[in-house]
Parts: structure tokens; C-alpha cells; sequence
RNA sequence: GGUGCCAUAGCUCAGUUGGUAGAGCAAAGGACUGAAAAUCCUUGUGUCCCUAGUUCGAUUCUCGGUGGCACCA
């Protein structure tokens, strides 16, 4: 049981009641709540929601420690094959929608890039950059130059690490593989009106303040260079501290960059046929009731 | 009360020697295979404050009004 939805919505409470409806645990399914030291700015679940059902993929590494989607979907499925042992349902929920769709459809399998390879491509862009990013995907890999977003760094420097490292084209590395998956997926996702949901964005992002936003990031300011770091309510805040500007034009910013990451998650969600669709201003009860429909519908469809 | 300056996109402003206008930001739309809360792409019609005048034509010039700011009383 898949439940997503934007940041803000309310997926929380409604995952928690609808895997103590099951009796079932919660795979959390965010690339930033599964580091530990950044709870408050992540929206992570707190001592008493996990008290109320057990949570995997919460606070579960360091923020040195390099995690990914691929990592993620290798992890998910070996605990999933697990707990499907003891369990007829489990709930995964969160809005990171690469990580998710990882566990429903797969990646190609390859390897971790190793921190001498990425360090080597970053050095030399930093040196030619884009143009020589650019260049070298033509170079190595003209099948990917054709598909790729031109202008994008991340995505050329990807496939230029992957080129180094295998010795094969990225592009010929990348199959599309639709996996088969020894269990079914039931999508659901949470919407609100875009006006509530800006709003209820921005008021959590207060909150959080509130709560000691500031203190968490400064405790991991010196290490703001990580990947781990490179997180909205984080980078703003770490800017403050460098006297880039004040205090409520970061909160501002944070606001307005969790808004935009709202949005990304959105257009995402809008090209996934799978989803059904859930009115967060219904009752926890409608809602339940939903879902526990839509798995009726799965399990007849099985026998 | 007097004098001066200003009024153009949601915001900050540019500009039109008179031929109805464009930047940044915001906002919206999109892409997405191991950095994904990341990264990248696309999108600018708005009574140019209101009334009257001059003019073939006024957002632009002139008179008056309204609002804002500054200085003087």
C-alpha cells in the first residue's frame, strides 16, 4: 500500500492510521528522513508516531554516509521480502517519487560510483565546465547526447561517471527494466487545493522554526557540503549563517522553495496512471475505507 | 496649507525623441534511471493612476484631479 502525496499534505497521520488499521509496519520512502541529525527540517516522524507503528528507513544513517535510489530499492526489497512473511499488507509512504518508483518498477542495476570517480568528473567540470561536460558525453556516449537534457550538469556528469567506471556506454547500460515485483502495489496519493496546501507549507515551515530549525542546522552547519545537506530549510539557513541575509528572508525562501518542491512532486504524480487519488480534507475514515477497497479489488483480482 | 518628485506586469523598476511596452524576481507549465527535498528546460496583454485637451494617433506632451514620498510652513 503506496500512499504519497506532496509535501504538507498529510501523509503522515493517515499512513500511521492506516497501518494500524492492517496492524503493519511503515516503509518511510524519503531520501532525507533516512538521515539521522536533521529530523525537525525533514518533517521526519517523531518518537511518539513511531512508537504508535514500527518505521523502517527513518534516521537509519549518517549524514556522511552516501545514500541512493538504487540503494534504496535493494534495501526495500530485501526487508519487503521479509516482512511479507508475516504480514499481508505493508504501507510504504513518502514523496520522494524517484525512490518509490524504484521499489515499484526498478532500476538498472549499477554500481555505486565510487567518491575518486565522482571527485574527478566534478574537478574537471569545475575546470571546463559545462561546455566540457557537454563535449565528453558526445565523446563517450553520442546515443545518450540524443535524449539527454543538454544544459543539465548533474544528468552529463552521471553518465560521463558511469562511462568511466564500466567502460560501456551509459546509454547501453540503461534498459528500461520494468521489473516484476513478487508482490502487488497499490498507489494512492493525497491532493488539496494548491492554495491550502501552499499554506499549510508555509505555516509548517513556521512551525518548524519554532521547533528549533535554526539549532539543527546550525549543529550540522560545518559539515554543509554534503549531499545529505542539500536540502531545502538547510541550504537557506546555511546561507543566513554566512550573512547572505537575514533570518526571515531565509524562512521566506525556505517557504517558497518547499512550495516549488511541492510542485516538482506534483508534476510527477500527474503522469502516474497508477495513482488513485484521495481527498485530504476527507475523514481518516473515508479514506481508510478507500483504500481498504481498492486492496478488495486487488486480492479478487488475484484468485 | 505651499513647493518638488513619483504613479508602467503579483513585486522592484526600465522604456517609448508621440505609432499601445520589457528586464529581474515572484508565479505557472514541463523533464526526470544511483546527488532526486537534487538538477535542468519553457512561459511576459498589462485599463502604462483617472478626467479633459492638443494630435491622424497620447502610456509618452499640456491642464485639472487622485494617491504616495520628500522638503518647507
Amino acid at each position: 500500500m503506496l500512499i504519497l502525496g506532496p509535501t504538507g499534505v498529510g501523509k503522515t497521520e493517515l499512513s500511521l492510521r492506516v497501518a494500524e488499521h492492517y496492524g503493519c509496519p511503515i516503509l518511510n520512502c524519503d531520501s532525507r528522513q533516512i538521515y539521522r541529525s536533521v529530523p525537525i527540517g525533514t518533517a521526519a516522524p517523531t518518537a511518539e508516531e513511531q512508537a504508535r507503528v514500527k518505521h523502517y528507513f527513518v534516521a537509519m544513517r549518517d549524514l556522511e554516509e552516501d545514500y541512493n535510489a538504487g540503494q534504496y530499492e535493494r534495501d526495500a526489497l530485501v526487508l519487503l521480502e521479509d516482512l511479507f512473511k508475516t504480514h499481508e499488507v505493508v504501507v510504504m509512504s513518502g514523496g520522494s517519487m524517484l525512490y518509490a518508483d524504484a521499489v515499484c518498477k526498478g532500476l538498472d542495476d549499477l554500481p555505486n560510483v565510487p567518491a575518486e570517480i565522482r571527485q574527478e568528473v566534478k574537478a574537471a567540470y569545475e575546470k571546463g565546465g559545462l561546455e566540457w561536460l557537454q563535449a565528453e558525453v558526445q565523446r563517450l556516449d553520442p546515443d545518450y547526447w540524443e535524449i539527454v537534457d543538454q544544459q543539465n550538469p548533474s544528468r552529463l556528469a552521471h553518465c560521463i561517471e558511469m562511462c568511466r567506471m564500466t567502460g560501456k556506454t551509459y546509454s547501453s547500460l540503461r534498459t528500461n527494466p520494468n521489473k516484476e515485483r513478487p508482490f502487488r502495489i497499490v498507489k494512492v496519493a493525497l491532493e488539496r487545493p494548491r492554495e491550502v496546501l501552499y499554506d499549510r507549507i508555509n505555516r509548517r515551515v513556521e512551525q518548524m522554526v519554532k521547533d528549533g530549525l535554526v539549532e539543527e542546522a546550525r549543529a550540522v552547519y560545518p559539515k554543509r557540503q554534503l549531499n545529505s545537506l542539500q536540502t531545502v530549510g538547510y541550504r537557506e539557513l546555511f546561507a543566513y549563517f554566512d550573512g547572505e541575509y537575514d533570518l526571515d528572508r531565509a524562512i521566506e525562501l525556505i517557504q517558497q522553495n518547499s512550495r516549488h518542491y511541492a510542485k516538482r512532486q506534483m508534476t510527477w504524480f500527474r503522469h502516474d496512471k497508477d495513482i488513485h487519488w484521495l481527498n485530504a480534507n476527507e475523514s481518516y475514515e473515508t479514506n481508510i475505507h478507500l483504500i481498504d477497497d481498492l486492496l478488495c479489488a486487488v486480492r479478487v483480482q488475484e484468485d
